[in-house]
DNA sequence: CTCACTGCAAACTATTTGCAAAGGA
DNA sequence: TCCTTTGCAAATAGTTTGCAGTGAG
């Protein structure tokens, strides 16, 4: 239902994608260092939780950078693997630098309903899961997406 | 970010409450059978997997309710307990009606990010999990968001 | 000098909402 | 009759895109 754009397809089908356009062009240097995506680069590294677009474009120096820009660029930093994208259900994506240039080490996290507070799950204990459902349904390259919702002890009431 | 509505909170909020307003009102009799709410609730019961709304409302005559309404019931539905809401990424929510009135037994999804067959998972082996967080990181009221996405057996390659 | 990248504005999609009319109970 | 529900249209919000100008290599 999202992105028709053939150069920055689904999220979901991303993943799949063994990434050889983006980083083939990474290799190739037809990928530029620009101020912008320094800029932006450098606000993810500064925060623990995954940022929305409008959170990212606040940080800048609003002046800095258009919000069309940093769409485009973390559909770009996704493809590279620099960034990971979360849905927390609120309907705005959130991006978070990858912890490495590690391919698989994600992880999951933690929100809380009432303040938005963010705590990160260390690992994931989905992979034995994954290979249960790749032989039990036949299906191969099997990813997911995981997200916990919770109150936490700040906001419980009492 | 979504739903400002005080009367149609955000999803995730809708799952902590005690859905005390809404099946109230029911037991009230404050809430009617109406003919939009029987042709969803029909169509859902038609099929299997989860529906988007622009899906439920092809599937109506077209003429038979306007999309807005079936957003409207979709919220009330849901905060019935008579619905629920699943999240595959791609920007439009999707409905599945509950198996019962059973208040816990949710499940969850592994789809085709080729075809989009899903495949409907019967159990959820979250619980244990989500004590284990609650102790952990103090939170409560624990619910999570699930999904699994991968390549089906007719549409891989080879 | 070239081609990737950006800003701006317009377009799109999913979703929400105000209001007056319609219809269950 | 009364109050919930609906249709319609307009408003939001997040995201995408076309195009012409800018800038990195």
């Amino acid at each position: 239902m999202k992105s028709p754009c053939p150069q920055h397809p689904h999220p979901l089908r991303l993943i799949q994608q063994p990434l050889s356009d983006l980083t083939e062009k990474l290799r190739r240097g037809e990928l530029k260092i620009t101020a912008p995506r320094q800029a932006i680069l450098e606000v993810l590294r500064r925060h623990a939780s995954p940022l929305t677009i409008k959170e990212i474009h606040g940080a800048l120096g609003k002046s800095d950078c258009d919000v069309a820009t940093i769409y485009r660029n973390m559909h770009t930093l996704e493809g590279l693997g620099l960034v990971r994208r979360h849905d927390f259900g609120d309907g705005a994506a959130r991006f978070e630098l990858s912890s490495d240039g590690d391919g698989d080490h994600h992880h999951h996290h933690l929100v809380c309903n009432q303040c938005s507070r963010v705590v990160e799950l260390d690992d994931c204990i989905l992979g034995d899961f994954e290979q249960l459902l790749a032989k039990r349904h036949g299906f191969s390259s099997i990813s997911h997406r995981m997200e916990f919702f919770g109150i936490c002890p700040g906001c419980r009431p009492g």
